[in-house]
DNA sequence: TCAAGTTGTCTAGTATCATAGACAACTTGA
DNA sequence: TCAAGTTGTCTATGATACTAGACAACTTGA
């Protein structure tokens, strides 16, 4: 394997880059020794203070462990989201034997683009509510999102948010006893300084980007939202038919 | 919006990913004027010299276009691309007015690890055929896929799909008339060397990994594969209910 | 016990990144 | 025509990234 030059990200970055998607991948099971910093250095065709450099990043976000003497370890998991008609942050989190957790970073309001107005079947200009809310598993973040509603439809849903800090019970609270995924979006970016900062993540890593429209029963849009994963936390699963 | 230090993304990195991201979710509109250098410098707290390496990778990148005295306008766009029960590269492609192309890189055996064989509901170290291939829209490469088979069921597939170029073609050649995604699971990684070259792709840039499983109309196992697409070129649109 | 292999910590030298300022070349609209 | 605003290009300087080499501290297995 070649590093490339001059691409904008550190060379100690893209040995970072490339174990870590070993790790992700099974190349490097957890609990198994990584190749010594010389081996992975001549791999990569780098100095070892560079290896170094890429392991001490890794291990400080905590996904691998440094021995003296004997090795480095690695030590990491990804947390599985099917992506279903029924698609709740809390059910699929907690099913997974973490605690999920949703805070309030903001709530205000805001004016419908073309774009929310489509998606929500408003007119352009309509009155919106937006949810900014941060959710973790296990006080890891794992995404942010931002959720809009109609203002007429859900009046004063921001103080009604903040106090249940729930989606369903927020909806629940206006009467809506049901309800499904109707579209999703999906694809990838990289973390900026607000997201870097709400997911505990550092700049440049990649996040998955998902646009998705709740509707209730009859169809009839409810919310949508955009939502921030932090990619190395999250895999998503699709299932079809 | 301030910049995050010591993350091993330069900060004109940091500056093009924001620009890029603008376009992505359309604050800067294709056709439109980006803001000065001098007042992205100011929003982002850089130097102007800062900016227009930023701007430069991106231009480079075909994403802007500087015009001296003017000022710099957006041109870009991506590929939507649906994740259906149905899920044909050439289908989709071609529904979005563009050329589908494959291309074989690499045909040869491999051997099932326990992975592959839960997919194919074959035996660990059971034989199989590995296709790598790279497929494009419109000469620009969209993902590089790695694909394997049972060489057991579809002995001599790599030749064949040598010939033909598609893989349903090839399942046609074996006397599957027809087959249906069962499952798909997506994430996110930062493109390698390897990947970098066959997409044509600046290394760092972020990919969506998607594994996924292809059954016949008796749900039997047909093809697993591992797909890696150049995430600033396409969106995934999940469609549920 | 000892040799080989591992991670940890220094010192340097070179290349790249980022900032700062100045001015040229060009476009646009008044 | 001209002023204001835009991108293009140059010089210079300090900070950071990367390489190179040496050696210490520690673990493991023969």
């Amino acid at each position: 394997m070649s590093m490339q030059e001059s691409s904008g990200v550190a060379l100690w970055r893209q040995v970072a880059d490339g174990i870590e998607r070993g790790i992700a991948d099974g190349r490097f099971a957890a609990g198994e020794k990584l190749p010594g910093e010389m081996e992975i250095a001549e791999t990569y065709r780098v100095n070892r203070h560079t290896v170094r450099r890429a392991l001490a990043a890794l291990a400080e976000r905590g996904l691998v462990r440094a021995e003296r003497g004997s090795g480095t370890y690695v030590e990491a998991q990804r947390l599985a989201y099917p992506l279903r008609s029924r698609t709740r942050f809390s059910e699929i989190v907690g099913a997974g034997g973490h605690e999920p957790r949703g805070q309030l970073i903001e709530a205000g309001e805001d004016i419908a683009n073309r774009e929310i107005a489509r998606e929500l079947g408003l007119k352009i200009g309509a009155p919106l509510i937006r949810i900014e809310a941060v959710r973790l598993a296990d006080r890891t973040p794992i995404c942010v999102s931002t959720t809009w509603l109609s203002a007429e439809r859900f009046p004063d849903a921001g103080h009604v948010f903040a106090n249940v800090h729930s989606m369903t019970k927020l909806l629940g609270h206006y009467g809506v006893k049901d309800y499904h995924r109707a579209s999703t979006r999906i694809t990838a970016a990289i973390a900026d300084a607000t997201d870097a900062a709400r997911l505990d993540l550092p700049l440049g890593r990649p996040v998955l980007v998902v646009d998705a429209t709740d509707v209730d029963m009859l169809d009839q849009p409810l919310v949508t939202k955009r939502s921030r994963f932090a990619a190395e936390r999250v895999e998503f699963l699709v299932e079809n038919g």
